[in-house]
DNA sequence: CTTGACCTTCCCGCGCAGTGGAACGTCTAC
DNA sequence: GTAGACGTTCCACTGCGCGGGAAGGTCAAG
């Protein structure tokens, strides 16, 4: 099948599909007497797999490192799970940092409501936004 | 104070400074006859500002919005209070996003102890990550 | 033969918040 | 007068995941 067959197969635009495997994120596949890429039915899966570990919050950096794994030495399995392992736990810390971050922005909230605009030099821009409360930074 | 001092004083990169200037959220100060950038004290105020409400997770953009609306017509406490609101509100559904996604990667990683690696199909890229389980997607 | 759908490669752009470096001007101390 | 610490501008680059569009080649139908 042609890239269009596999994009309209797959839900995944041509121009992704080009840039997946210039990226190293899919093998380069065969290609016909006028330069057209030509692809197997594998593709499907190993493009589903793609999107799926996309889906899990993978970036494309680790999913091309699964990827190689598996093209190098047979199933990455427990690759797959220290990846999984290791994103979980980034994920933690990012929640656990967003949330900290939303009660810092609700107690500004709050805050707001027992201040008057009139107290508000004009030195400062807002004073509802007090300098160095040390904040979370939300990198 | 020139833009070096105002660097040391602030914490934030002469780099950055004239980034900010560039993009809205500092005006743009008075000039030496040498075209030296000369600050007076309030720019170490509004550097902190900018700082502190980064720390709150603003955007440049929101900042900058911010900013102009206190230079043309005086505090923004209202406008500052409804961005406030409005950014608890994305950041509570990207903390619900986030933790969906941790469950999801969670699944999988149990999943995988009950596989065997001997079953992951060649077709296949990694059988811990299965296709089209419906995931949310993470941006 | 020509039209139109498909394919190829290429480079540019986005948004975000800067950092790094080049090439050059200025000020101060010795 | 000269070293070196500071300042100025501008352009490029980072990481992420593509999308847009140009300029051209290929293939089937009418």
């Amino acid at each position: 099948m042609r890239i269009g067959q596999l994009a309209a197969a797959s839900g995944v635009t041509t121009k992704a599909i080009r840039f997946y495997e210039k990226a190293g994120v899919l093998p380069a596949p065969a290609r016909q007497a006028s330069g057209y890429r030509q692809y197997d039915h594998g593709a499907i899966e190993r493009l589903a797999f793609v999107r799926a570990a996309q889906a899990a919050g993978l970036t494309l950096r680790q999913i091309t490192d699964v990827v190689s794994a598996r093209e190098n030495s047979g199933p990455p399995c427990q690759h797959v799970v220290d990846l999984l392992e290791q994103h979980a736990g980034s994920l933690e810390r990012r929640i656990a940092e967003l949330t900290a971050l939303l009660a810092q922005v609700r107690r500004l909230g709050h805050r707001a409501t027992t201040l008057d605009p009139a107290q508000c030099h004009p030195s400062q821009v807002c004073h509802v936004i007090p300098p160095s409360d040390g904040g979370t930074p939300s990198s």
